[in-house]
DNA sequence: ACAATTACCTGTATGC
DNA sequence: TGCATACAGGTAATTG
């Protein structure tokens, strides 16, 4: 569910809450969300260990702890990471939690189980699983118009599924695709390699305007996503075209329809009058 | 190497 | 109400 502004909303908050605090318990209470451990080595390895800092790749957090310990999570579709105080009973679907020396507890809640937690080596972060072939992120000033080019002219697939795969550049999810893509009024069809040069700046300028402005509204809660403290995000309430089928086109002068087509099996929405093919 | 398809899970909404 | 089906913001594995 969450993509990179959601992420980063989570990791600002989380970094307010907890950064500092030391792990007094951590348990896992399923084994299918853990990637290279097990809830025994779960819990030897980050109890009594200090959250330093929480850092950001695409869609995945790392926690970087005292030893050289470092925590990543991914939350794919239906993950949630947030604070709750210790004397609260632990919410359904909880996969896991730790607890700190405040009082505090971070539970990680994931109702499909498709979520990952993995523990590392901060000094080999190139050997984690969740990191591997992860590209450059989305808002990172590397990725700039001569990386976004580079990239773009090696494949032909069409642009949508191109900004979904996080090898090429990670963050961007199905609705900031649509999104992104209508504001930059590209046609998600286009094949990744026909972009103009003028399109291939829009396309970067938007993208960043796009994600950077969620993040300002706190991410976007379409059902399940929820922030470092386990409120809703705002943006769903900027969104111009996800969701949005069967409405009119919120462009000035613009008489078209919203409509929703599949891509790979995803939903994908679009105005074809701003977003022509030809 | 690239692209397309399938699989992984479970909760919710919809249609009959 | 019960049941079948479709769908969901993600990625990995498999196949061509």
């Amino acid at each position: 569910m969450p993509e990179l502004p959601e992420v980063e909303t989570i990791r600002q908050d989380l970094t307010r809450t907890i950064v500092g605090h030391t792990i007094t318990a951590a348990e896992a209470y399923d084994d299918m969300i853990l990637v290279n451990t097990n809830p025994d080595d779960f819990a030897q390895r980050l109890t009594g260990r200090i959250i330093n800092d929480i850092a950001r790749r695409g869609k995945v957090l790392l926690f970087r702890l005292s030893e050289d310990i470092c925590l990543l999570v991914h939350l794919r579709m239906t993950g949630r990471l947030y604070t709750i105080s210790d004397q609260e009973a632990l919410p359904e679907h909880t996969r896991a939690a730790l607890s700190l020396d405040d009082g505090q507890r971070l539970v990680f809640v994931n109702p499909r189980r498709l979520g990952r937690l993995e523990i590392g080596s901060s000094t080999d972060l190139g050997s984690c699983r969740l990191l591997t072939n992860l590209g450059i992120d989305a808002l990172s000033p590397e990725m700039d118009g001569r990386a976004l080019e580079e990239l773009l002219q090696s494949h032909q697939i069409a642009i949508k599924q191109f900004l979904l795969n996080q090898k090429h550049l990670a963050g961007i999810g199905n609705i900031y695709a649509s999104e992104i893509l209508f504001r930059s009024r590209i046609h998600p069809d286009r094949p990744a390699n026909s972009l103009m040069a003028a399109e291939q700046r829009k396309l970067l300028r938007t993208m960043r305007r796009v994600l950077k402005e969620a993040i300002d509204y706190r991410g976007t809660t379409v059902s399940d996503y929820r922030d470092g403290e386990g409120k809703r995000g705002s943006y769903q309430s900027q969104l111009q075209v996800y969701g949005r089928e069967g409405e009119s086109c919120c462009r000035a002068g613009c008489t078209g329809t919203i409509v929703r087509v599949k891509h790979a099996g995803r939903s994908t929405y679009l105005c074809p009058e701003c977003q022509r093919l030809s």
